[in-house]
DNA sequence: TTACAATATTCCAAAACAGGAATGTAGTCA
DNA sequence: TGACTACATTCCTGTTTTGGAATATTGTAA
């Protein structure tokens, strides 16, 4: 996961390709998720999600790495932010797109109950 | 990679934990951008990209199972189209994420020859 | 200093993933 | 039908990633 300066078309698209790869852990997503709210220190993170300490501990390493998340220390304890809203953008645009989906498979089995075939339905499900 | 029928919170963050693993692989990332052009045949992106058949029929067939991608026969060949511009959507906002970045960068290290302590300039760089 | 609390890091095992080679399948053409 | 082409799938291997346990680090308080 390095933080190379980006040159090469090559280059960027690795560097998306990890930020992705940061955001594809459902353990991450709940910790952002719980990060929405308000910052968090590590322990109240591992309270809330009843998570082990050193897993969180990685995990927000990780983002904290990635420019995710913020950190500041305070006093013996280290509080989390959200450091981007960008995340939370990334999310919803994959949010909304389920729900289209949802809604298309939706409109598509209503439809079936008025007579159209199998065949069809199948095909438009994918 | 399941595509159940999204319930609770837990499973939807998990679908979009998933949506973001296939976008977090370089090679896909790679064909997805050659797609954006226009539809492409198997053979012309294994030529294009000069990829074993074998990985990019792979790779296809993860983007078409997780509805990035549609595809359509045609005689002999299968020709692959972006099923969903929301993947470019979402390449873009982290783009101008790292553009961010790399701005912010530069603005500091611009201020730095002007008389500003390493030591802030390596905080301000995170 | 010592004791303790909060967090980070290292090491390990299990699971997931990507790519290559070989094989299977489906369509076309003769 | 058989030969050929385009693509998909299976099997295998090396690499990466996750989570847990143990350990290390950093800060606080006495």
């Amino acid at each position: 996961m390095g933080k190379a300066v980006m040159t090469s078309r090559s280059e960027s698209f690795e560097a998306v390709a990890d930020l992705f790869s940061v955001l594809a852990d459902l353990t991450r997503l709940k910790i952002l998720h719980l990060l929405e709210g308000q910052p968090a220190f590590v322990s109240a993170v591992v309270k809330r999600l009843k998570l082990k300490q050193a897993n969180v501990s990685k995990h927000l390493s990780v983002m904290y790495d990635a420019g995710l998340v913020d950190r500041e220390r305070n006093g013996n304890q280290i509080r989390y932010s959200v450091g981007d809203p960008l995340v939370f953008e990334l999310c919803n645009l994959v949010c909304q797109k389920f729900h289209r989906e949802a809604q298309s498979k939706a409109r598509i089995l209503r439809r079936s109950r008025l007579g159209i075939s199998f065949k069809t339905i199948r095909k438009a499900l994918r």
